[in-house]
RNA sequence: GGGCGGGUAGCUCAGUUGGCUAGAGCAUUCGCUUUACAUGCGAAGGGUCCCGGGUUCGAGUCCCGGCCUGCCUACCA
């Protein structure tokens, strides 16, 4: 024990055996264990006893909580439960790493904190700008990081507390630019124009799980689209937009073939119906499709659309993602069912800016849509969701009116307009109808803003690269894994097939998230996360230079690019290759536009990079001011003379003067998503990419404890995280790992084996996933700030304590998807807290008391010191022998992860057969017998042992007193002493041999019991006073003599009387044969009036019941032993059984019927 | 729409390859301040295992269909 710590008897308020403390009070010993493992750095992992092979590694990360909030019941019970893999494999000689942390959870403490500034100073992020608001965030972070760490210790969690890392701090942010670097450079990162979650309020992209979706009163509304000739393309190759358009009428399609064009006055210009909820956004149509199918489908082709007011010229496409009318459905019963059936016309509007369905099926026909001289593309919304010509429409003619109006406003104008012009005749309003319709619809979480699709500048990880998603699924253990195990070409790889679900059923939910996965889009348009590490160069020379040779010939053209492009990498990679420890390697350019390049700098800091474009500026003055050639084609799309300066206003000191004509350099403003540094975690944690440059402490962490063995998580996790990391590990860490040679090679060749990889063929970041419960309040409603149906373990911990808490949320743990836990107010103190806690209450308090009374036979004189090979006594044998099962059975639950199971066998181990049976029964004898106060002692200790992973404090406090007992030893039963600091939380898991289990003695203790039951049940039916001794009236040989002391003693029987049978006893019932108490009372109260009749009919009542009973039973049994079948194909062991059975339930309804005919006689 | 759970005592839940005469905790009833523990001890009552078929000697358990309920994930002109 540490010098430091003062000695547990004399600190300890309420030691076991003093007359202190019948209850045991959390509060009296937690805060005291807990200094104790810390002071002696029990959970400290030394990686290097792993790496010399004294001791085999056993490692958890933590699912780092975000520090957006204090931690609630959900995370304790996962901490809880990684507690439990923790402690109980340290004890089992594991070298044990549990790794803690906290996440920084960009939009949502972005989002806790600008509420915060909004409230106490009523500022925005944008008027404190960026560095202010950072710093706010960080001490917000500070804060409730600590909240956090005090929690997680207060729940008894066993993490490597020295090794607590944070997702931005400098190890963790060294692994997101590694990361990144690499990915970039093997071209798995990009940045592209996609639609994302637009919140318009907010004017950021959001996740999809940052919305939700809410059901709306809206309508359909059917807008009628003229149709026309258009002048057909001309030359050849180059499409022309078709100026000349001619009115399509009815007469011309009825020629066509299509149905029902008839009915139309044929002279009239003709046209389609469009089904939509979003009116205003026709706008941005640019194309009109129908499922070819259809049979209006093939009178159409070659025929346009007249877009109303805007004068736009859109081609009709045909595509079976368009849903054919209901009634045109080969069963139109059946699309009845579907309300998109029901609804539509047949004609989708496609507005591929503006939908993500449309955005898919414009790029499936760009050619058509181009033709008419249209971008697929044309974006009519301003960020804050108002119609605008500012962001990529120009061709608006008519419809300038809409220009500025809101998404509402607009909706609103277009229905006007469109029920004010016609088609045809007067009587065809462009709106032809209006149909009420209930959906759902996407909003935002944050600003509750209806989200809009919108197209923006994003940067994507093409995680569906073979190498990422793909070699996801093949980390799959093969019987939980759907797909054949295909030799690829290279043979199997680091990892594949060794990635284990429990419970299994979410390999599929796994599996398939990757089947189905789309790119990553990995920015987000905060402040607070990981800056994307790309500077933007951007190339602005004089026009008329460029002009001119973009005028020159397409092999010009290319060769200047290539040499420009050439004399500006060679410049940076030359700047870098210059500057120390860097090189040319450590940097990647990528170029998106012929003026603008991007910049990934594997490891320099943003002041690196300045240096490093001042160089290349420097050095291509003279390219720049001559210019350079480009792609007439795509310069259009290019900002060229718009310098952003954007973040960077010490780059924009130094080019002053130069840079409004030359060139503009920015790091891109985004954050990386949450997740992508998530995904690192088991990496990042352990100084991945290079431990030498993390600190001494990181020496081995990897090679140790990479892959580590278990992550425990809740289900929706599997998606976001799980499958993150996996693709990550396998991605980022080199194939051949860990390192063959353990100790020398490790440290030399550290950094060069790291850098390899990027095959996906690399080692899992964990081996087994375990998925467990949601807490759900008593209604099974979620858990939430707003419902007030939380609860904080803080306020478990103060009203039942740690352990209380601990044991109830590992007995919960079965395989089930939820969980729930009825919620109530404590009147007390006001808080939130839920009587299902009681039960590990009670049982901590059950230990206590039963160490307690341990304690009492053990701690006086008596010192047992003889070592015991073989118990004699019966009850010694029966407990060593449930020792040897329990320990069996919690040993394997542990490694199955079924805790309910594993906290149960403990739970009947400790409550019904030591407490209830054992200690009962040795009461009479224990403190005579060195024996048996050996097996009680050992079997305290067991019992500690097993219990401590799940109630760490309370199996702590108690072991404090009982390891200074003297012990002896029994053979097979192994209880190593701890290795640190005399604290059971590293002395050694308890082994118990075969030979301690002892069937016999099993079967005659059951023997026993079941005997004594019924001598319970027969003096409280007879209403024997509980301390009274009464005789029992048994045939001689029936119990052998331990029984027959067991008996008396359990059952309170003064003497066992072989001899004739009395008159006037009470018959009870004992495998089939009668045997009697008397006894039962004072002669005096026998006697009196009216004292034996009300008892005697109870007791006809009951043997009533209980003929009845074994009637049913033996029709039961009788039934099946009569069926052919049974004795022909039942097992032979299970018709003795049943044969066992009838004969056990025949003798006791003759002896009940017996004892009910004799207390008639007696009546 | 697709996927995955759950439905067993008044409540919360176990029930692992079919062998069950279906269990636990809480709650209820009765009796106990028994000298480790009233956060306790002893005893008792309480079930159409959602419904309907099927396989089997035998189904809470396996198969098919249905009902109710929850979660995840798409989609929503």
């Amino acid at each position: 024990m540490s010098d430091s710590q003062p000695s547990s008897s004399s600190s300890a308020n309420s030691n076991l055996s003093g007359e202190l403390s019948k209850q045991y009070k959390p509060a009296e010993h937690e805060q005291r264990i807990r200094a104790k493992w810390d002071a002696a750095k029990a959970f400290h992992a030394d990686p290097q006893r792993v790496l010399k092979g004294e001791a085999k590694p056993y490692a958890i990360v933590i699912p780092p909580p975000n520090v957006t909030d204090r931690l609630h019941l959900g995370h304790a019970l996962n901490n809880t439960l990684q507690d439990v893999l923790a402690r109980s494999h340290r004890m089992m000689g594991y070298e044990t790493l549990w790794m803690p942390g906290t996440d920084h959870a960009g939009i949502a403490t972005q989002a806790v904190v600008e509420r915060r500034l909004k409230k106490d100073e009523n500022l925005t992020r944008q008027q404190l700008g960026r560095e202010k608001f950072i710093a706010k965030v960080q001490s917000f972070k500070d804060e409730y990081e600590a909240i956090i760490t005090e929690q997680l210790k207060l729940m008894g969690c066993s993490c490597d507390w020295d090794r607590q890392r944070f997702t931005m701090d400098d190890v963790c942010a060294r692994a997101v630019r590694e990361a990144f670097f690499r990915l970039f450079k093997d071209g798995l990162i990009y940045r592209g124009k996609r639609l994302v979650n637009w919140d318009p309020v907010l004017q950021t992209a959001v996740a999809d799980d940052e919305c939700y979706d809410d059901e709306i009163d809206s309508f359909f509304y059917y807008l009628r689209y003229p149709l026309v000739h258009a002048a057909a393309p001309t030359g050849g190759g180059a499409f022309q937009a078709p100026r000349q358009t001619t009115p399509v009428t009815w007469n011309e399609l009825a020629r066509r073939g299509y149905p029902g064009a008839e009915n139309h006055p044929g002279e009239q210009q003709a046209w389609v119906t469009v089904a939509t909820t979003r009116p205003e956004t026709y706008l941005g149509d640019t194309a009109v499709a129908i499922n070819p199918k259809d049979p209006r489908a093939k009178s159409l082709r070659g025929l346009f659309v007249d877009l109303p007011l805007v004068g736009r010229i859109i081609p009709i496409l045909e595509d079976d993602y368009v849903v054919l009318p209901a009634a045109m459905q080969e069963d139109p019963e059946e699309a009845k069912k579907d309300p998109k059936a029901m609804f539509a016309t047949g004609f989708l509007k496609v507005t591929p800016a503006h939908d993500a369905n449309d955005y898919e099926l414009g790029f499936r026909h760009k050619a058509a849509v181009e033709a008419c001289g249209n971008p697929v593309l044309i974006n009519i919304f301003a960020p804050d969701g108002s119609i605008s010509d500012k962001h990529g429409w120009t061709d608006v003619g008519d419809a300038h009116l809409f220009v500025g109006l809101k998404r509402e406003a607009a909706r609103k104008k277009v229905l006007e307009e469109f029920k004010a012009r016609t088609v045809g005749s007067s009587s065809n309003s462009l709106l032809a109808e209006t149909k009420p319709y209930r959906h759902s619809v996407k909003h935002s979480d944050r600003s509750k803003a209806i989200i809009e699709p919108y197209l923006s500048d994003q940067w994507y990880v093409k995680v569906t690269d073979d190498r990422l998603a793909p070699a996801a699924n093949r980390a799959l253990v093969a019987d939980q894994s759907s797909k054949q195990q295909s030799d690829k070409q290279q043979g199997p790889a680091n990892g594949d097939g060794s990635l284990k679900f429990y419970p299994s059923r979410y390999a599929k939910t796994y599996e398939q998230w990757h089947d189905n996965i789309r790119d990553w889009c990995i920015s987000r348009q905060l402040w607070w996360g990981h800056r994307v590490p790309v500077w933007r160069l951007e190339f602005a020379p004089d026009l008329k230079a460029w002009r001119v040779l973009a005028e020159s010939d397409d092999r010009q053209r290319a060769e200047a690019i290539a040499d420009f492009r050439a004399a500006i990498e060679d410049s940076i990679y030359e700047f870098f290759g210059e500057s120390n420890g860097t090189q040319a390697s450590d940097v990647c350019v990528s170029w998106t536009h012929a003026t603008t390049a991007q910049v990934c700098v594997r490891t320099a800091d943003a002041t690196r990079v300045m240096e490093a474009i001042e160089h290349f500026w420097r050095a291509n003055r003279d390219v720049l001011s001559r210019g350079v050639a480009f792609d007439s084609k795509h310069d259009l799309t290019i900002p060229v003379a718009v310098p952003c300066l954007v973040g960077c206003e010490q780059l924009a000191s130094a080019f002053a003067g130069v840079t409004n004509s030359a060139i503009s350099i920015s790091q891109d403003p985004d954050v990386l998503d949450t997740w992508f540094s998530s995904a690192l975690w088991p990496m990042s944690t352990m100084g991945w990419p290079n431990p030498a440059l993390a600190g001494k402490d990181f020496d081995g962490l990897l090679q140790a404890f990479n892959p580590t063995t278990t992550l425990c998580t809740a289900r929706e996790i599997i998606t976001l995280w799980v499958s993150r990391m996996v693709m990550f590990n396998r991605y980022l860490m080199p194939e051949a790992w860990p390192p063959s040679e353990p100790r020398a090679s490790a440290r030399a060749d550290a950094a060069p084996d790291l850098a390899t990889g990027g095959q996906g063929r690399g080692p899992l970041p964990f081996r087994n996933v375990f998925i467990h419960a949601v807490i759900q309040d008593g209604e099974g409603r979620k858990m939430s700030k707003s419902l007030g149906n939380g609860l904080d373990p803080l306020d478990i911990i103060a009203s039942h304590g740690s352990d209380a808490m601990r044991f109830t949320l590992c007995q919960m743990t079965t395989q089930t998807q939820d969980v729930r836990m009825p919620m109530q107010k404590d009147p007390a103190t006001g808080r939130n807290t839920s009587p299902k806690f009681d039960l590990g209450r009670n049982f901590a308090n059950k230990l206590w008391n039963a160490a307690r009374f341990t304690m009492t036979m053990l701690g006086g004189a008596s010192h047992p010191t003889s070592d015991i090979r073989h118990p004699t006594s019966l009850v010694d044998k029966w407990m060593l022998s449930r020792l040897a099962t329990a320990v069996s059975e919690a040993t394997t639950a542990i490694e199955q992860f079924e805790y309910s199971n594993y906290a149960q066998s403990v739970y009947d181990l400790l409550w019904r057969d030591f407490c209830d049976w054992y200690l009962e029964a040795i009461k009479p004898t224990v403190a005579s017998d060195p024996r048996q106060q050996a097996v009680l002692r050992a079997s305290l200790d067991t019992i500690l042992r097993l219990l401590h992973p799940i109630m760490p404090y309370v199996t702590e406090a108690i072991y404090e007193q009982v390891r200074l007992l003297p012990a002896a030893t029994i053979d097979g039963l192994t209880l190593a002493a701890p290795r640190k600091g005399d604290l059971l939380c590293t002395a050694g898991w308890p082994t118990a041999s075969k030979s301690l289990r002892d069937t016999a003695a099993e079967a005659a203790f059951e023997r026993t019991r079941a005997l004594v039951t019924a001598l319970r049940e027969a003096r409280s039916q007879h209403q024997v006073a509980p301390k009274r001794k009464v005789t029992l009236h048994a045939p001689a040989g029936l119990l052998k003599p331990d029984e027959a002391a067991l008996v008396q003693t359990l059952a309170l029987i003064e003497t066992i009387d072989t001899g004739t049978q009395p008159t006037g006893a009470v018959a009870i019932t004992f495998e089939g044969k009668q045997l009697f108490l008397s006894n039962l009372r004072d002669a005096a109260a026998a006697t009196a009036p009216g004292a034996t009749g009300s008892v005697n009919d109870a007791e006809r009542e009951r043997l009533t019941k209980l003929i009845a009973d074994s009637e049913k039973s033996i029709a039961t049994l009788e039934g099946r032993l009569n069926n052919p079948g049974y004795a022909q194909k039942a097992p032979p062991a299970m018709v003795k059984q049943t044969q066992d059975q009838l004969a056990k339930a025949k003798a006791d309804r003759d002896a009940a019927k017996a004892a009910l005919a004799a207390l008639g006689s007696n009546a």
